[in-house]
DNA sequence: AACTGATATTCAATCGAATTAATAAATATC
DNA sequence: GATATTTATTAATTCGATTGAATATCAGTT
């Protein structure tokens, strides 16, 4: 049974029709179940669904596009499908569409926010009726999105805190998030912890900086300023790996102590522990190393990192969920609410990179410099 | 100028007819530049242009391809998106169908072959001209692409050897890859050599082990049947991990002594590194570790993974312009040869997971056993 | 017997573009 | 000057499905 289709012309539905011995319009009414085929008896409606099925017909969706006017297509911009953190929201977005009638075009702009126009053009001349933007912390254009939105297409991102007035968002409570991810470092015993955290003008860092100073402030630990590093704003897909290997040199040259590196992401985790590596610092023995995503690597990396786990998958999901609502109650004219963000909890993932600190002393006064 | 198109009421070409002057047949023939256009004067053309540009008009996609029969899409079936392995390939993909006409209609297996016949169906009611199918290793039934290959439908697929008689692929040169692998280690000094092969059912494991017996022989080394284990056939996902690591606790344990190890992929290579990590060996140090693929995580991982590259987006381009060149020759019905496998040369990349061997003792009476 | 309303089915227009056959004008040929 | 030929443009059909208006049949009402 592995033919998909046993005869090569294509079946009409006049070919339906002509077969089974009624018209065009009804083989239509009765295979869409409009309204208007309800009083069409059941034997009718049998005899021209079992002829439908028996000549293998299949709608062509060209000519029923071209006709209702509504693609049956929702677009899915990717910013980079290299990301992992992208492929993963875009699995569970499949997930939720794949039992519906909708197709998803997908689109990776290959991390280029320049070709964002260029692509948004191509989605609106395939006429999807819906958008999701499945954003990494790349930044770009966001009035590009607001235009989809004001063409009454239903838009909404996934992964970023976009902070526009109009776009609906799906993402991670990234306040939780740092709370959380400075709770395990302090509850192992971390007291000098070092941050390598997000671009400046990334929403999403400065929130999770928020949850991380809230925690500190509860637990009355003092924050030293010698130990924060900023990334960069203008970096490259994977560049969170060198810039976390080079603001974490910076650290271990200032000299000053810590045992703990809270990073941004998983990949500056991964940058700051190769430079440790390289610095002959052992990872966790040496100094603890927590991220934040849970990128699959995450998992099968040794040591195994500790990260902050956002859940991908579910936030793919509920994006596509709710652009699916849109779409049912579309012509109700009732516009959700502006610039909502639907924020998803986060949860930690302790693996091997996170130890409690300083099994040996007690006593805090034997500080080991790496360098005067 | 970020608005994508200001006039929210289509386009249509009887507009721009009546803006021109002209009948939409003309219009229609000058914009695709048809034979008929001929004799059209270029007064007339660029007016017409002209005004189809300042009108902002846009072919209507589903009207064309109701009319033409053609969908200018191409489909692309990746097993699984979350595989990095398919999802570089996927880009190189995109690379080449982007400054065409032709869109990708991704569809992502999830990793279930079960429901390879659904998509496939999906993609022919959608009309792809054409079919790439990116494979990872996961086993699945070729009769159905054949199928596709049968409809005048070109396909190709990328990464795997599916020894398909009729289907072109495009894969990496296994034997050279194995080959090279097993060079590398054997340069740096390595004689004892443990292999986490493969599944046996699996054509590309066959085809290294073949490139990794050559360099054996060549070298005049032998190789312990005893150091040799198998991936299992039916693996999910991201088992390659699992079965790498468990597979080499066997090593471990068959006390047989070996100071490195030749991994089937780099997930293989990941379980088998953490695997030696619990066991208290240290990766290079006491064991070399070598992977095939070159994902992503190889190179950001600590240390960072040495393993044999496949030139994964350039695979990918390569299977693109395939299937467009032969969209083009369309109707010259010429069939291409059958069931051709179009190799491409692998690189080994030296990272930091293999090192020369045994720096220390020359003698190699001292054996460590693990337990009796 | 004429009329109403429910039931059952179909006609014909439409979506937007591509394309073939037809027409009309200008020029060339004998 | 009648007839080809080239140049320039268009009317009309087609792709395959959807849908509002129209028609036809029948049971029931008065």
């Amino acid at each position: 049974m592995s033919k998909i289709s046993s005869s090569h012309r294509r079946v009409t539905l006049s070919d339906v029709a002509k077969a089974s011995g009624f018209s065009p319009s009804t083989v239509s009414l009765v295979l869409n179940e409009a309204p208007l085929s309800r009083y069409i008896p059941d034997k009718t409606k049998n005899k021209i669904s079992e002829t439908a099925k028996r000549l293998g017909y299949r709608p062509d969706v060209f000519a029923r596009s071209l006709r209702s006017q509504r693609s049956q297509t929702v677009g899915v911009l990717v910013i980079d499908l290299a990301d992992p953190f992208c492929t993963l929201i875009l699995q569970g977005i499949e997930r939720k569409l794949l039992p519906t009638a909708y197709l998803p075009i997908v689109m990776d702009a290959h991390n280029q926010p320049q070709q964002l126009e260029r692509y948004l053009e191509m989605m609106i001349e395939r006429r999807i009726e819906g958008l999701i933007t499945v954003a990494n912390w790349l930044l770009f254009d966001i009035t590009l999105l607001e235009d989809i939105d004001d063409r009454q297409i239903p838009t909404v991102v996934v992964g970023r805190d976009l902070e526009s007035p109009t776009i609906n968002s799906v993402l991670v409570d990234n306040e939780a998030g740092g709370y959380a991810a400075m709770q395990h470092l302090y509850e192992l015993g971390h007291r000098d912890i070092a941050f390598v955290r997000g671009p400046r003008r990334l929403g999403d860092s400065r929130i999770r900086w928020k949850g991380v100073r809230r925690f500190a402030t509860e637990a009355g630990l003092r924050l030293s300023p010698t130990l924060i590093q900023d990334l960069p704003g203008t970096m490259g897909s994977n560049s969170g790996f060198e810039g976390g290997m080079r603001l974490t040199n910076n650290l271990i040259q200032s000299a000053e102590k810590f045992t703990a590196i809270l990073a941004f992401d998983d990949l500056t985790a991964y940058g700051a522990i190769r430079a440790l590596s390289e610095a002959g610092r052992r990872v966790p023995d040496d100094c603890s190393v927590i991220g934040f995503d849970d990128i699959p690597a995450a998992a099968f990396s040794t040591p195994g990192l500790t990260t902050i786990q956002q859940p991908m998958g579910e936030m793919g999901e509920y994006a596509a969920e709710y652009i699916l609502k849109q779409l049912e109650r579309r012509g109700e004219d009732e516009r959700q609410p502006y610039g909502d963000a639907h924020l998803m909890v986060p949860t930690l993932v302790a693996r091997g990179s996170t130890a409690p600190n300083s099994p040996a002393p007690k006593k805090a006064g034997k500080k080991k410099r790496m360098k005067p």
